[in-house]
DNA sequence: CAATCCCGCCAGGCT
DNA sequence: AGCCTGGCGGGATTG
């Protein structure tokens, strides 16, 4: 409230230098789910989508594409999806797990590279039993999923964003790899041998994936430990793990920012919460904070906003699941975080102008206000 | 210069 | 024909 969109969208200053960091699909993503991640919403139109976030239907088509893949959406009909949620992505992360296995124990070990990795064998894709949930093209109409091997036809399927993505998510999935680089997926998703122009395309749409995935935070770009090289970590939900509750495979370790990084295309409002890890019991599970040379440590999430809606304060906390929280009374968590908040926060300039974006954005801020204060212990901020 | 990845042309498949 | 989808890769940005 306090905040009048309009008075920070663009001061004064006129830099307009041309960022495609306000553009990009993760923000996008984040946007849209924060826009339609309430109980209240069931379908969404893909042109109130696209509009509401100012952008060309053809993003919205990206975002949509892998946020099915993943269940949190799923199509209805022609321009119509309906909102199916968190809470089915671990159904899904699970199903997808199964079927990987199922076709190719594909195992990547980077451990010992040398070993074979592999995977999918086949040519270009693997057109797998593709078996999941709609995603297909078409219809909505009775549920008559003719089993028939839908086919040949679609070969276009073949290299739909939507597949890649949940070949791209097998890949972490199946296998105990848990930092996969973009190059790596391609070259483990498409055979091995591929001239570098298919290379290149593939992972242009990897890069599309791992954003939206990120705005999932199902995975988290990081570097490779030893290398330099830019990796994907996955966060959410990891294997099985029916029984071994607190088990050390759920890997929410801290992350250290180099700078600039990972902050890409965060603005205050990066986070989405995510059930991955379904526990509908496990609330919170412990997080836990490692510390680590000088960089900033950072619990990472917590399932906070699991389920944000019933929060028990009533204030939604929308898109921040406080990133660094403290759980419980954990006195040394050193919750400051060394970033300028405030500053950020009031010269960030968010660029979608129109009406839904702008009420969102004192959302944004009220929540993140009320976050402040209460968790950091800072006096009260205000923006604007 | 390399890593990212936005942008929108344009082809397929429906209405 | 017209609209919805969504591959695809040029080339602008960033790192």
């Amino acid at each position: 409230m306090a905040l009048s969109y309009t008075d920070i969208i663009d001061p004064p200053s006129r830099h307009h230098a041309y960022s495609r960091k306000q553009k990009s699909l993760g923000l996008l993503c984040t946007n849209f789910l924060t826009l339609y991640n309430r109980d209240d919403i069931d379908v969404i139109g893909l042109d109130d989508a696209a509009s509401k976030l100012g952008v060309e239907r053809r993003r919205i088509y990206d975002i949509v594409n892998v946020l099915e893949s993943v269940g949190v959406l799923a199509r209805k009909a022609k321009n119509k999806y309906s909102w199916k949620g968190f809470a089915s992505v671990p159904k899904t992360l699970q199903d997808l797990k199964e079927e990987g296995l199922r076709d190719n124990v594909s195992t990547i070990d980077r451990q010992s590279n040398n070993s074979a990795k592999v995977a999918n064998d086949d040519e270009d894709e693997d057109e797998d039993s593709d078996s999941n949930p709609n995603t297909g093209s078409q219809n909505e109409n009775s549920g008559i999923n003719k089993s028939t091997a839908v086919s040949r036809s679609d070969h276009r399927r073949e290299k739909s964003l939507g597949l890649l993505t949940q070949n791209f998510v097998k890949l972490f999935v199946c296998s105990n790899a848990n930092l996969i680089s973009l190059d790596e997926s391609a070259k483990l998703l498409l055979g091995d041998g591929h001239n570098s122009s298919i290379m290149r395309t593939k992972v242009r749409r990897l890069y599309d994936i791992a954003n939206v995935l990120s705005s999932l935070k199902l995975i988290e770009k990081t570097h490779t430990a030893d290398t330099r090289k830019p990796a994907f970590r996955w966060l959410g939900f990891r294997g099985k793990s029916e029984n071994g509750s607190g088990d050390p495979l759920a890997p929410f370790e801290s992350r250290k920012r180099t700078f600039g990084a990972d902050i890409t295309n965060t603005c205050f409002k990066r986070n989405k919460m995510d059930s991955s890890v379904d526990g509908d019991k496990s609330q919170n599970l412990k997080m836990q904070q490692i510390k680590d040379e000088n960089t900033v440590t950072v619990a990472e999430r917590g399932n906070f906003g699991q389920d944000l809606h019933q929060k028990s304060g009533s204030f939604q906390f929308g898109p921040f699941a406080p990133v660094s929280v403290a759980t419980a009374g954990n006195p040394e968590d050193e919750v400051t975080r060394i970033y300028d908040w405030e500053g950020l926060s009031s010269t960030f300039r968010p660029q979608y102008h129109n009406q839904a974006l702008r009420d969102l954005f004192s959302h944004y801020t009220e929540a993140w206000k009320l976050w402040y204060t209460e968790v950091a212990g800072k006096k009260p901020l205000h923006i604007s």
